[in-house]
DNA sequence: AATAAGAAAATGACCGTTCGGTATGTAAAA
DNA sequence: TTTTACATACCGAACGGTCATTTTCTTATT
């Protein structure tokens, strides 16, 4: 018989997990479901993983390490004005969304399903708020230097912020084949920063 | 010979579903929950609804036809130009929001559980491409009036939109208390349209 | 106004299935 | 021979759903 290293094994769970989380929401997927999908038993995955939702916190911190902390990382190396940070996440963003389909719209998806769970809802919303808090410190120094109108609050900003890219994501995952992604990001980078009116529309008497 | 307290069961129901479904999700909620919050049986619930998706399919369709058709009809409803239409978008949604706390989110939460199950990915599918249509029309005719920049394709520009839309809400739901709904909507309504820069950000050198 | 008939609504026990999870066995690598 | 990685077989609980039965309301007749 076959023997793989349990790590592979490891990560091979964390990510069919991951796939069908994603996809079919965490009550929607069955242990069943993702042991099939990696090829192995029950009794199997339960030797790696003590319980569903550790699998699940596993890929929360998956997500936390690789995601978040790298996009303040990213945004924060390097010069520029706040601006240029914001940019910079949009940048980041985008290029992690197209390496890691799955990963990227985690949190937004199991935080719909998964809000109002004790076991849960503590973990995710301690992740909304790192990214909030971040964003939000941008927004700040952004006003600061008189980039953004001063008259912004940061933290409705940074949950608007978020909300629109949460959004993207989503209807990017609903309409992958559909949407050109290089094409979307300008949208979202253009949107958000300039708005959608035209210089037309800006000045027109309201 | 019908009885007027079975149609108020009805409503009942489907009132516990939405919240239920909202909360928790279409798998997360149980027939028995949903009993348990009317007040009824299993037995007495199947009297009303064939099965669980029945119940869903039900909340859809009041969804689609008090939320996505009366936005239509009221933007429409009126003078004025596309921003205008765009703004008065905004202003019912809001208002919805604020009436309708369960409803107004279901298509994006249910939408991101359900969206790979066969049984109800064409229907919340439908919903959303109503949507685009419509918006994406009001955006062409942004761009024929010159008050939308003509380099912006509509189709995007409307999925940008229902993204913010959609963040927008899951954002709220999830901080209901925390946040100013009115502050909320004015910084919704001014970054889709205007953008977060001040005339200094916006005139920058790119 | 009282009543009997009957339809509508609700009950509660129960069905087969699937759920998350466990105990134990086995084969290969060390 | 011990350890590691996996399979098999099974558990009780909860799932969505059914059904024979009882309660509740409406209405036609007295």
């Amino acid at each position: 018989m076959k023997r793989a290293d349990g790590i592979e094994t490891d990560r091979k769970i964390v990510l069919a997990a991951l796939e069908l989380f994603v996809r079919k929401g965490y009550h929607g997927t069955s242990i069943t479901d993702i042991v099939n999908k990696v090829g192995l038993t029950k009794g199997s995955l339960y030797a790696h993983f003590k319980s569903k939702g550790e699998l699940l916190l596993r890929i929360l911190e998956r997500y936390k390490v690789r995601y978040i902390d790298e996009m303040i990382r990213f945004a924060n190396d390097g010069e520029g004005d706040a601006l240029d940070k914001l940019h910079r996440c949009i940048t980041f963003s985008a290029q992690f969304a197209s390496e890691h389909q799955n990963l990227c719209v985690f949190l937004t998806f199991l935080t719909t399903e998964l809000k109002a769970d004790i076991d849960f809802e503590p973990m995710l919303k301690a992740v909304y708020n790192d990214y909030q808090r971040f964003i939000g410190g941008i927004v700040r120094q952004g006003i600061s230097q008189g980039l953004v109108d001063k008259k912004t609050d940061p933290d409705l900003a940074a949950l608007t912020f978020m909300a629109l890219h949460d959004g993207l994501l989503h209807q990017w995952v609903l309409n992958r084949n559909l949407i050109d992604a290089e094409e979307y990001v300008r949208t979202f980078r253009k949107t958000f920063i300039y708005g959608l009116a035209s210089d037309k529309g800006r000045t027109k008497p309201q």
